[in-house]
RNA sequence: GUGGGUAUAGCUCAGUCGGUUAGAGCGCCAGGUUGUGGCCCUGGAGGUCGUCGGUUCGAGCCCGAUUACCCACCCCA
């Protein structure tokens, strides 16, 4: 029996490792230069976390959840990222350490989902909570940051989409609106659009089908429907961003999947994803955190999926800050030679060089062979002559220069030449 | 859940009209003179052709079923 990964799984293999840690680190050192710091939550939470926030009615809740009981619990695999942030910001009362708390987290997400090209099953995000702060210049920054996040994994083209889906004071009113406009169409729009209306009737404005669009082109807008004070923030938010230089584009039909989300709704797009294009969703939630029992507190933030951002990387073929090879090479020849080795290889780790060698036996030949394989930018060959001299040779892979140096200065010179 | 596509060596793929020992490139291993990698040359290892059944004198190829993967719908990161 041959074992696979399960399906809309994948293995990061070592080939591709580097990758990770590129798109990973660069998030963390932008995430630092904007004041924001690492949490680390645990991969489940109980099930209530979940389906209390994301909505009753998100597809999350209703058909996406890893969910599995033990003893009397139900817990779930964490399916989004923004929720147990806030548990655990309410849990150990970050709040009290200062007005403004930012947070970032680089975690795997769990969704139970028909897999395709940029979607899986189990996939991993990078995402910013900003909480405390209901300045729309907070909304800039989260945008800024994520906009600067691409430009820093060497992504461009993507489109940053703009909306504003209001609060719980303006939304009803145009949901009314909207279900009043489409209710008398109803029975000519699509059976999705059907059971859309029902669930949440802004879907409907983003169906595919072109009878669908031709009927609702009419729509009342939702924009039209803010509040005075949604309408000032989403103005101010968009002034922001013009003083930044971050372009955008206005998309009223904009949707967020969580029911969380108020004012400010974004997504960076991008074609390189096949059918899915999101690469970065967020926005404002400014009553999730009074939701799962805290003060009424503000916040904003954004998830960005890992294999997307690799995805386009790989599309754009953008290429790896390349590392310069250090690796050291031991290869010897003849029992005594070998015996020597060992210790010499061990000298060299302990001194911070980093140090292979042959574990085969094998032919000079084919350890110098193993060695450019493996990159490395330096062989040290020991053989019966060295030996006898007390020396060691140093061949340079890369510049195919080769000299002499005396057994006790080997690990002291390597270091001088490996050093970073 | 619903459609479509694919399945042959570790990887990417050929495989003609159904015909005898199933191929290439890459990768891997070894050799190309006495102790030296990369290029080149030579050789080698590696495949129950996804699985089960059917048609046929004969199936990698045709038919059916099944499984897996991929793509798309839906929805999203």
């Amino acid at each position: 029996m041959r074992y696979q990964a399960p399906r809309g799984t994948h293995d990061v293999l070592p080939s591709e490792v580097p990758n990770w840690r590129f798109v990973e680190e660069t998030f963390r050192e932008l995430c630092a230069r904007y004041g924001y710091q690492e949490i680390r939550t645990p991969v489940f939470e109980v099930t209530e976390l979940f389906a209390r926030t994301s909505g009753e009615s998100s597809d999350i809740v209703t058909k996406q959840m890893y969910t599995f009981r033990v003893g009397d619990e139900s817990l779930t695999l964490r399916p989004e990222g923004t929720a147990p942030t806030i548990r655990a910001y309410l849990e150990h009362a970050l709040h009290a350490q200062g007005p403004v708390c930012k947070l970032f987290y680089i975690c795997p997400i769990f969704r139970h989902e028909a897999p395709q090209a940029g979607r899986y099953r189990q996939h991993h995000q990078v995402g910013i909570e900003c909480l405390g702060a209901a300045d729309a210049a907070a909304d800039a920054e989260v945008i800024a940051l994520g906009h600067d996040y691409l430009r820093a994994l060497g992504i461009t083209g993507e489109v940053l989409h703009l909306n504003s889906v209001g609060c719980p004071q303006c939304r009803p009113t145009y949901r009314q609106a909207l279900r009043d406009f489409l209710q008398p169409l109803l029975p000519r729009l699509c059976d999705d659009c059907q059971r859309r209306y029902a669930v949440n009737p802004l879907r409907v404005l983003d169906c595919k089908s072109t009878t669908c669009k031709a009927l609702v082109a009419d729509a009342p807008r939702g924009l039209d429907y803010l509040c005075a004070e949604c309408a000032a923030h989403f103005a101010q938010v968009r002034r922001w961003l013009d003083t930044l230089g971050i372009g955008y584009e206005l998309d009223p039909r904009l949707v967020r999947g969580l029911d969380y989300y108020t004012r400010t709704a974004f997504e960076f797009m991008h074609d390189g994803l096949g059918a899915q294009s999101t690469v970065i969703g967020g926005g404002r939630y400014d009553g999730l955190i009074e939701q799962c029992g805290g003060k009424p507190t503000p916040g904003v933030g954004f998830g960005s999926g890992i294999e997307r951002a690799l995805l386009i990387r790989a599309a754009l073929q953008a290429a790896l800050p390349a590392a310069p090879a250090r690796k050291v090479f031991v290869a010897t020849q003849g029992d005594a030679a070998r015996a020597a080795s060992i210790p010499l290889l061990y000298e060299l780790r302990r001194a911070k060089v980093p140090a292979e060698t042959d574990y085969l036996g094998r032919s000079l030949k084919a350890q110098m062979r193993e060695a450019h394989r493996q990159g490395a930018r330096f062989a040290l060959i020991l053989g019966d002559d060295e030996l006898a001299h007390n020396v060691v040779t140093l061949r340079d892979l890369q510049t195919h220069e080769q000299r002499v140096v005396p057994r006790e200065q080997v690990v002291s010179e390597l270091q001088r030449l490996t050093a970073v």
